[in-house]
DNA sequence: CGGGTAATTATGCAAGCGTATAATTACCCG
DNA sequence: CGGGTAATTATACGCTTGCATAATTACCCG
């Protein structure tokens, strides 16, 4: 009746870390903030509760580390097919905005992993913080791809950098806008469609035409149930 | 020692049950979600908690009464200031922007409240359709906005329905993202900066200029901090 | 192979949670 | 003024929470 194999494993370091924070944002994308207790993060990593304490000295510890990580995977998946440097700007600045508004970057998992995150940055300050840094981040690359993409289309003088930052404020406004609607209200839109909108209205605020051949001001796509009325 | 007076005011039950919303709104804003127990509620409310359950069947019904409050009331505000009948179609465009990126619309207490109801919308169904509902009332008036002003600035034909929802839908994801942003990092802003950029690029979008009397594409505010760099 | 040690489990505790129910009590009406 | 009733308070229950601390145990190293 000797148990001869071992009823735990000991694992690295790291491993452990990251498999806490994947259970806990599983946690958190699927029941919010509130089910994602002590508890049940340890019983989706397939640990006992204690061993949370052991790597996170507290449990706001760790939903800080899991918001940091799902913010800079959602950074990257949007940025990374944007990074080729052998295309033209304009193609690259298009990959990267379409790239915020598809799947797997605009999805209702990711949309309410943030929403989760976000309504504690008014209390928690690594929180804040943390929102702070990321912003900045994604909005940064953004203007660099703006401000090549301007250069290349042969702008009369280099961009005035407070023109710059303005569209890059208001571009990170748009993709941000339609990707938090299109992981809230995911059948509410067409597949692609936010996308598409998303180019046509980034070229409009920078003023140059992100569509593939056309110069039409506004295209069109298929429209759904808008609920329309009153009012 | 005998106690003359009344040790509690019986209160109408509209009356009483606005105390519980504005309360829970309180402590929602300030602490989240989490700190707005029911005997936090009931304390900030002057009352005992068992009088929440004598006007809300549980817990969940008055943060969604809270939810509803607060979500009309920011569509009104917005929208409010626009509704003069008299004045030209573009300036109620102009206003309803506006508004809807200025104080008090766009605060933090406003974006914190919205961000912990917003992280529910995928647990709780009479979240979800609210928010749904919400969206859509905000988005179709500023459809209606738009399509007024497009008429009024002499299109060659009335708009495309499907150009004139694309354009709804973009312009109402530029105003989400800088009132979250405005509302989320404050001092990342100038006062008016994030209402310049909205009328700049709602107007971009819609393709009419929507400034006071300029007709350059980009205006110019002052600048501040951008924490811009590497990369 | 055997001991030391850090990873992991096991157990417990005090506090807070939402909810239910019974006891008060202010206010309305005849 | 005095009784009825609904608003309000008071109290209690069972459960869960985050955290601490002690007891195990897998694995590394000489």
């Amino acid at each position: 009746m000797t148990d001869l194999r071992p009823k735990f494993r000991r694992e690295p370091a790291t491993q452990r870390k990251e498999a806490l924070i994947q259970a806990a944002l599983a946690l958190i994308s699927e029941q919010g903030l509130a089910g994602a207790t002590v508890r049940a993060i340890a019983k989706r990593a397939d640990v006992t509760q204690g061993l949370i304490r052991h790597y996170f000295t507290t449990k706001e510890d760790l939903i800080s580390a899991a918001y940091e990580r799902h913010m800079n995977q959602m950074t990257e998946l949007t940025a990374a097919p944007a990074a080729h440097a052998d295309v033209s700007a304009r193609s690259r600045l298009v990959t990267f905005v379409a790239a915020g508004l598809t799947s797997p970057v605009m999805d209702t998992r990711s949309v309410t992993l943030w929403a989760s995150f976000i309504s504690s940055i008014r209390t928690d300050d690594a929180m804040r913080k943390m929102h702070q840094q990321t912003y900045y981040d994604f909005r940064n690359r953004l203007e660099c791809l703006i401000h090549d993409a301007l250069i290349e289309a042969g702008t009369p003088t280099p961009p005035d950098p407070k023109d710059l930052r303005q569209m890059a404020i208001a571009s990170n406004a748009v993709i941000d806008g339609l990707w938090m609607e299109g992981g809230a209200l995911p059948e509410a839109f067409e597949t692609g469609e936010l996308a598409q909108i998303g180019l046509t209205s980034v070229g409009a605020i920078i003023g140059l035409d992100l569509h593939a051949q056309l110069t039409t001001p506004m295209a069109t796509t298929p429209q759904v149930t808008p609920t329309k009325g009153q009012l």
